[in-house]
DNA sequence: ATAGTCCTTCCACCTACTGGAAGGTCAAGG
DNA sequence: CCTTGACCTTCCAGTAGGTGGAAGGACTAT
């Protein structure tokens, strides 16, 4: 199978699929002119990769989570393990984009929004208590 | 001031700061051995820098709300338009990570994570219902 | 033969920094 | 005067996870 078709089966930008290919999360075949060709379980894999990667699983994440799947001596517990820590390293995220969201909404609710120079959310920005108050840890990233 | 200093009141790491400087948000003149010689300015621009920051805003929005701080003849509804779209983007994130919490949530809580090799949270990624249930649109990054 | 589509590699760019190497500068102590 | 240590400088590379584009080979249909 060649990478476009198989791009379009996974619904993994080609692009996307040589990059993984690159950092060894499949190794799909080469034919005489060069091109990859794609087995069914490459398909597989990268149906598999693109769920993860929408789940929010790291890189390294799936790697390890495609190695279990390959596994079929694992055991559950592993899997578990994995989704367990990531599922508290979102619900860390939501809190503190909930917190930020807080802030954001109180500042934009008091700003007049109108012509002039006064504004509550550059008051905040301009305040002088500086590095005690950054409680979002500086990484608040969307 | 040296950077040091500058560092130390703004709570900006130094590297952080040359970065700064790199991409035209601050200039600082330099003495004659080299060295960056901040003005008091200077700090109150690095200070707001950290505070937009951590508040999420991105390099290029503080750019922007730099020049308004600069300008004491804006408007605040300038302002006021990008800390609202800014917290719309945050709530926006904040509801797609709510949705990536609940479906892991369920994955986790049906998984046993004993060491048999049977795993709901495995069945989930090998689902071959493809393309169009990869709502999240594979940017759930955290 | 040619047009159009697919494939290849390679290099650069994105965000917002961070780490480290190699080397110059300055203040204090012996 | 010399040394030690803390500070400063620049530059290069790397992070995560790709994306965009150029230059060029391969394949298919007409």
């Amino acid at each position: 199978m060649n990478i476009g078709n198989v791009s379009e089966q996974s619904g993994l930008p080609a692009k996307t699929i040589r990059y993984y290919e690159d950092i060894g999360l499949v190794q799909p075949s080469r034919r005489d002119n060069g091109y990859r060709d794609f087995a069914v379980q490459d398909l597989h894999k990268l149906a598999f990769l693109g769920r993860a990667r929408s789940l929010g699983f790291s890189i390294e994440e799936c790697r390890t989570l495609l190695s279990l799947y390959e596994d079929h001596e694992r055991s559950s517990a592993d899997v578990k393990d994995i989704a367990q820590s990531h599922l508290a390293r979102v619900d860390r995220k939501i809190e503190e984009l909930q917190a930020l969201s807080a802030t954001l909404r109180d500042l934009v609710v008091r700003c007049h929004g109108d012509d002039r120079p006064d504004c509550p959310i550059m008051d905040d920005l301009t305040r002088s208590d500086l590095a005690e108050m950054r409680k979002h840890p500086a990484g608040t990233t969307l």
